[in-house]
DNA sequence: ATTGGAAGTTTGATGAGTCAAAAATCGATT
DNA sequence: AATCGATTTTTGACTCATCAAACTTCCAAT
């Protein structure tokens, strides 16, 4: 019942953001999609929850997988809470750059006091999404979560916001901001096809992007705001 | 050759600070006082000391002490760049309380990013001296390292300004907050009784305080610069 | 010179987190 | 239903950092 180590923390997330990738958010997460999220092999993984179980934090059913209980789910969103606002914070108040802040807050996030981070969540203005569009949750581990469609369902040749990127690697985020896709920009989906496997984005300025359709099912978008 | 865990920072800080702390340089650091600066037992730093010393980091002679090598001391120097930036930044950009941020930097400045402290550097106009007038080293380790007086050794009734204070602890500093104590300051020494062990320091608006002389020996001053 | 106590070192053990590789289990296909 | 292959679990070992407690060394006072 002490505080949680970081790699307690990083289970817990990564185990939230597992089961909450899929809609069905009813199966368990197996062991190998968390071990190889973790960069650590499957018996690594296997041994670490049934600590975790122990503790009280997840649920875990021998070769099937596991699920967080409400004391871990309430854990692992004050985990991303730290995360995000870390990330908000260093680009809106250090300047870092969208593509970088993911991996410094991928630290600091376990390094960082509750006292500092209500401190940021303050400066900010208590946001509710970070620089990469997810939700950021409440002190009590509360958060929004509105369902999106994504530039592969979206409808063609109508207007849309793009609200949310659900990938954040670096080489990824940096193609983004140079093809001016970050969210709150709007586009377009101009065409798909499925034996390409691509998509073609009509976007800022009017300016075509082709993105494979793997890119394009990260890119998590929301109808117009009514104008304003 | 890998990067250092932050025990290996956190004992190369401790013995940066211990050698410092005796004006005479020369002699090396006993592991029981390296040991209780750490909150380890005797046989814990001896251990320690000696992997470190096989990583070429210090130099250990049984039973006499440690000294870092001018790797060690690099090393122990950036962590204090790390450390004092950090708490400079807490101050300046997030507004904690002086009083506060040392026990934050403790543990920021083991996952922050020579990258996000380089930024914090350049946003803060690359200071010269962290909250309480510790002295910030350069990207390199180098440092300025002026020679004060101390409250005890400094004229009487002779205008100082107050440059540095050798002790973080909260409780501390919290008083001499409260006391107009504070780096940049204009005091005076108006007595000191070495029966009652006090000094009597008449401060910002003539308010007299009276401190024990141990805590007079951790403010240290300088001569007020010339008039503007 | 001896010696007693303080300081330092060694030894053996522990807990957290990990891997490699052997063993067990599950399930999909025949 | 039997089996093969993928997934998962188990086992044994290892590293890092630590402590408790036994042991050694040093030095200062007799």
């Amino acid at each position: 019942m002490a505080l949680p180590s970081s790699t307690v923390e990083n289970y817990l997330k990564a185990i939230y953001q597992a089961e909450t990738a899929e809609e069905d958010d009813t199966r368990l997460v197996p062991m190998g999609r968390l071990a190889s999220a973790l960069h650590v092999v499957p018996g690594t993984a296997t041994t670490m929850v049934k600590t975790l179980a122990e503790s009280g934090l997840v649920r875990y059913e021998p070769y099937a997988g596991v699920r967080l209980t409400a004391a871990g789910q309430k854990l692992a969103a004050l985990v991303l809470r730290r995360h995000r606002l870390m990330e908000l914070f260093l680009v809106e108040v250090v300047g870092m750059s969208w593509a970088e802040v993911h991996d410094e807050a991928e630290r600091l996030e376990h390094a960082a006091s509750d006292r500092l981070i209500d401190r940021i969540d303050e400066m900010l203005g208590r946001p509710a999404v970070d620089p990469h569009g997810d939700p950021i949750p409440d002190q009590d581990g509360a958060m929004a979560t509105p369902r999106y469609q994504t530039l592969l369902t979206c409808p063609l040749d109508t207007a849309v916001v793009l609200a949310r990127v659900t990938d954040q690697d670096t080489a990824f985020l940096r193609f983004l901001e140079q093809s001016r896709l970050t969210p709150g920009t709007t586009i377009r989906v101009a065409s798909r096809d499925a034996a390409a496997d691509h998509v073609l984005v009509r976007g800022a300025g009017d300016r075509s992007i082709v993105i494979g359709m793997r890119a394009a099912a990260k890119l998590l978008v929301a109808p117009p705001p009514p104008a304003a």
